[in-house]
DNA sequence: GGCGGCATGTAAATGGTTACATGATTAC
DNA sequence: GTAATCATGTAACCATTTACATGCCGCC
């Protein structure tokens, strides 16, 4: 018969927590919510409200372990990715179906709105967008790796490359 | 003095009402909630217990008016756009900088930590989530409007290309 | 008469948000 | 010694989610 192994689903927020832990070994909860404070990406704000439970959460599903580490003298929590956690974060990291989906696109979101608005101001945002599209490009920040420099950069310039199509039109 | 009206600044979900409010007229919370389940994007569940607080929220706010219409027989409560809140709408919409913004994208999340498992599985993943959206570049749901259709077709033209990229390297 | 769609909601759970509170340690 | 940072958390709030509850209407 098959497992009796209820998947461990795991949402888009916890995917991510599992890549900080990946990249830099065990953590703190505050650790963790630095690294989501400091992302590029505003789309978590990385309150210790949200990250605190989330890794207790994570705890009590055994996806995580914590390690009570005494690092010197000052007492802190550590959390490693257990060997069930790192089966759930490479089914959600890997899951194709779920990273084909549409997400929330602010600028799409408007881009179909559009026609509710006169051509002219339409125009002015898609001018706009596209001006702090390439703002973006040009100024990159700090303190980040190559690997997501890249795939900002063809992020954007595919983002880029829609504008200027339809702005052409 | 500048005048002493607070901004009304609309949540995305709220936004996306305002939208579909201005293409149908006024309409109940139930043909709202309708639009968004019906909406290709998945991102909001279109459920009664956002949709129809949702509508109360604007109307306590000013920017909806109700007009309680007996449709024949059966009793229903419209909802229609006022004067503030179609300014509010528009400047949701042509929020150029908030459009601009990076939202969320499962691809682009999952692209960012693809380093962190082999190559072969990363280039497979990549491969799956091309198949995935170029299907969804063949079949285009009906009840599409032009518009709808051209704005669906680019993005996705534009993510393609950007997978396509990714998998050359 | 019954089923499906229209239309109104509420209830409980979930999981975010901001803001606050506390204390230890480090850097100046 | 004091300010910033590390580190833990909680509290109140808010807007979602799923699921449930109710009832009317039109159609077969």
């Amino acid at each position: 018969m098959s497992s009796m192994v209820k998947k461990q689903l795991l949402t888009d927020m916890e995917g991510a927590a599992f890549a900080i832990l990946a990249r830099t070994g065990p953590s703190t909860s505050y650790a963790i919510a630095r690294a989501f404070a400091d992302s590029p990406s505003e789309y978590w704000s990385g309150s210790a409200g949200a990250v605190y439970p989330m890794l207790k959460r994570l705890k009590s599903r055994g996806l995580v372990a914590t390690k009570q580490s005494a690092d010197g003298k000052r007492a802190k929590i550590e959390y490693r990715v257990t060997v069930k956690g790192h089966a759930a974060f490479e089914a959600w990291l890997l899951d194709a179906k779920r990273g084909a989906g549409w997400g929330f696109d602010p600028l799409r979101a408007r881009a179909m709105e559009l026609d509710l608005v006169s051509a002219t101001k339409g125009r002015r945002f898609l001018q706009k967008a596209l001006a702090h599209t390439e703002a973006l490009l040009r100024e990159a920040p700090p303190n980040l790796h190559a690997r997501e420099r890249t795939i900002r950069h063809a992020w954007l310039k595919a983002r880029i490359s829609w504008l200027r199509e339809a702005l052409s039109t």
